[in-house]
DNA sequence: ACAACAGTTTAGCCTCGGCTAAGATTTTGT
DNA sequence: ACAAAATCTTAGCCGAGGCTAAACTGTTGT
């Protein structure tokens, strides 16, 4: 019953063009939020050290995110984050310790459970999410902290 | 502690380009494997079907494929996999089913435990994997089956 | 004040995953 | 046997995310 082809299409490919864009500007927004709590202002080269691409990489994709809404910023000056970008790194940030408290809690080594999370932060629908959630809290529980 | 750059990139960007290819290999590799178990042959038009995009797209992408080693098709002729294809196809669907039953384990519906797992069966590592294959025993340990 | 340097942008090219439109080949039905 | 239907390929386009090289702007040091 591998459900090949039930008539609905399996969704990783509804999935592919626009959720792989979102899932970069989640990431960037995450990271410039988080650069900008960490030493005030966010420039494209920190970005581009930060995820390791080209800073034209970086200038392309966060003129997207100011197409979109989500970043506001100018030629030659700091990057910054619109109201919308910011609740949307805050929630990208909280998806993401929710699935590294998880992966740790699991039993993954705290490296991995950092690197899988990248990777795994994107494709945990809320109610996964909630699974994720109460897991750890009952391993809290259990294991007392 | 959110380690935004400690010199170290985070992987999701290391990652990207060639592992969103890889990503779709593998589903294609996946999906092809099933088919041809399912009903003798694939076609490019149950790809296109199964997976809910043009047929031109999947032209493409099983070209690549074939580039790639993974598998073998003439034109107007129908798809199969080489032994490496196979090898690929056999161990994404091990990792999907894994991360599809510890989903289930964890208590997710069994909807969304497939939705999800779509997502998240390519950024999972060896490591967590494991754990993942270890609660699923446990649990299966515990409430009986 | 201004040269040097760091940081950015622009131009231009690539691959991957999408698409439509149009043409070619196979299969199928009568 | 042959026209219709199904399948597949080719051509050509798009956006996202990469890149390098070259030009531009801003800051800084003296």
């Amino acid at each position: 019953m591998t459900s090949v082809d039930n008539a609905k299409p399996s969704r990783p490919f509804d999935r592919t063009r626009h959720d792989h864009a979102s899932e970069t500007a989640e990431d960037y927004v995450e990271a410039i939020a988080a650069l900008i709590a960490q030493k005030e202002v966010c420039r494209g080269a920190d970005l581009a050290k930060h995820f390791g691409v080209s800073h034209v990489t970086v200038t392309k994709t966060v003129l997207r995110l100011k197409r979109e809404g989500l970043a506001d910023t100018e030629p030659y000056r700091p990057i910054r984050l619109t109201a919308k970008g910011r609740r949307l790194a805050k929630a990208a940030r909280r998806r993401h310790e929710i699935v590294v408290s998880f992966l740790k809690a699991l039993g993954v080594s705290d490296a991995v459970a950092l690197t899988d999370s990248e990777g795994i932060e994107h494709h945990v629908s809320a109610e996964t999410l909630k699974a994720f959630q109460q897991f750890v809290q009952g391993k809290e529980g259990k294991e007392g902290n």
